[in-house]
DNA sequence: CAATAACCGAGACGGTACGTCGGGTCTTAAA
DNA sequence: TTTAAGACCCGACGTACCGTCTCGGTTATTG
């Protein structure tokens, strides 16, 4: 989103049309859903939010930008279920990141504005703010939960702890988004389970034996 | 690849020049280490290897295509190297397939022609034959090899033999690429020997307690 | 000059700003200077005049209007000078007007706004009244004078008196915007005392045969 | 006309499309008589004739010059008739160039062809060339005629016979387009009848007394 | 050795989208 | 009601690439 001031001083002139952000996001969403991320164009987006062109360049700079607002929401839906086991949570996230790496705007979306950010670091940076940061959050809460309930021990060490959540977070993340979109195979409940008893078994064990 | 059949039959009139099938993918890897995938163009690449167009598009129906295969070469680079353990050959492919992911032209071509396989099932299958393949070949040569040395140990129902590699390639390849270019943080000795250690213990662990 | 009423009957409200008035002519007149007719926009004007761009619509239609009044009062200058002989009165006045059209900003709006009257005869009233009005009186005035130092006939027929001068003015004005806009030479005293000689000549010798 | 020289070696590659310049052309002054000069665009003006915009491009830097180029030919049309006597064929042409000028498509644009040639020199060299040249020729072509008759004095100094022909071309054009376009009042056979006596009767006592 | 056929370079072609600019209107808060 | 500011919708701009086509000309195999 257009990020300004959180107390905002009124600005002279107009304000922006609030209800505008929201239809061009919306007509982002069912852009790519139709169209493709490569198919889509600013002025399809603008003509189907039924806002101009250049009201769109007011507040992105371009489609990656806007692209990765449209889809950012969409991984707030992303929730820590508590079923009683670190087992049983991170296989249903598992299968909550998949259904969402299903549908058609995340999955046309999502590697292209990674691709575009390889070149690209403000791009990365509105990724890792938007996007992978919410992602992130499951794994530290899922750890702080496995800590309480005595599946995990408390790792006393920040900087190392900080270090396995990230490996944990690529492992996960990165296992999901191959299996769905490059090798291009169902993530279903048998492969989250085959995974997260692969990922958690060398996890307690790694950590048993200082895996630092 | 150009495909054409594998036995050619001699075609009438002048054949086509394998210089510049040479000199177009050279110059689309330069192009990409230049530009990126996004301001990558078909004129431009033509032009760098002093070729018209039409030469171009008689050989590939488009951009995505023959990004894959200028890319795919390089991962004929991969090699399994045998150092004695299963534990420093997996660390070693890891640092390797990083290697890879590092050069500006895989870096930023790879995610954009995935992205564009979401929507195109004939690019898809270019990428598993062209990319993929070539990967996917260290993973089960790995386990051969583990399964030499005693290892791992040798699964006797193939079904669920392959479903593993499966996995196990996915967590490999979906790590190593989402630490790379989505996380964007240096895949280094100590994090792949840390990612190792935990897929492998993982890995023997489970297969103990009945993983299938 | 934005017509309204002749006697005002004072409106509610807060009154207009006669300051911003005589700041948006100059503007106008500078931005023709600096840019000509085709580059020259309202928000330009608007912005070299510290006035906002609705002010400017509040008082004229479009940049058509704008510029015809911003020229018009330029050809107040123009005044036919008592030399003594209709000759050296009409060379003085070709020459004065001659100098006005070579000034920048009349040079590049006259021709413009007259070539949009084609198609607007609302423009054309307007260019009617505020400039070709302010030239036709000078040849009025320039007949009068000679007429009362008897270098030429009073003729008693109004109508045939009018058409006449209607004659004198589109040879006079046409002559000179030809030679300095179209065929974009000087218009210098030699060329101003051959024009005029062949004019009044002309003039005499068709009078005294009844050119009417 | 695109000028190019004369004895083309062909070039390589595809040739220009000659029915691509005539269609242009025609859809060029079509749109001026339907449009107007400030109306018309090239986006439109591509779509009648059946073409891309970037073809109009290759071949005109901009509206000016197409517009100049789809009017010059039209000034083909003037003639000098023979009629017996000088006065009736100047008249004669007067009539024809008022017709031509009350056209729709040459009455919107070439003022504004004009307008724009007051900051554009090459422009003005295109005007020139295109129009003002076909008009010129009559001038001379005339007085050639006139002398041949022994209506006008063959004047031996060239120079001297130049600077004149340049002002009974302006006075001429001049008037005419004045009256036509400025003043917007009709150029009839009696005005044209008026002006042409004005002018013969000028342009021969002037001869006389030395005019040079 | 001529005919044939596919190739090659160059570049024009009809399109689509770009990102920007200007026109003229509307919506604020302030005067 | 006017003002400055600036967002708004709209339409055109001139450019860049796309993928196709049409040239003149080249290089092979076949008759």
């Amino acid at each position: 989103m257009p990020s300004r001031p959180l107390t905002e001083p009124p600005r002279p002139g107009r304000p922006r049309s609030a209800a505008a952000d929201a239809a061009i996001l919306e007509a982002t969403r069912a852009s790519l859903v139709d169209l493709g991320w490569s198919k889509l164009t600013m002025g399809e987006v603008a003509s189907r939010a039924g806002v101009a062109k250049t009201t769109l360049y007011r507040r992105w700079a371009g489609k990656n930008e806007l692209v990765v607002d449209a889809v950012a929401v969409l991984f707030d839906e992303l929730e820590l279920p508590d079923l009683g086991s670190l087992a049983a949570d991170v296989q249903a996230v598992v299968l909550q990141f998949a259904a969402l790496l299903e549908r058609p705007e995340t999955k046309t979306a999502l590697m292209a504005v990674v691709a575009e950010s390889t070149r690209d670091t403000a791009l990365r940076d509105r990724i890792r703010n938007s996007i992978v940061a919410r992602q992130k959050r499951l794994v530290l809460q899922g750890r702080e939960r496995a800590q309480r309930r005595g599946e995990l021990p408390v790792e006393p060490d920040t900087a190392t702890a900080g270090r396995t959540a990230d490996l944990i977070f690529d492992v996960i993340a990165g296992a999901v988004v191959h299996r769905a979109l490059v090798s291009a195979e169902p993530v279903d409940a048998d492969w989250a389970r085959r995974f997260t008893l692969l990922l958690l078994t060398g996890l307690r064990s790694a950590a048993s034996h200082g895996g630092g």
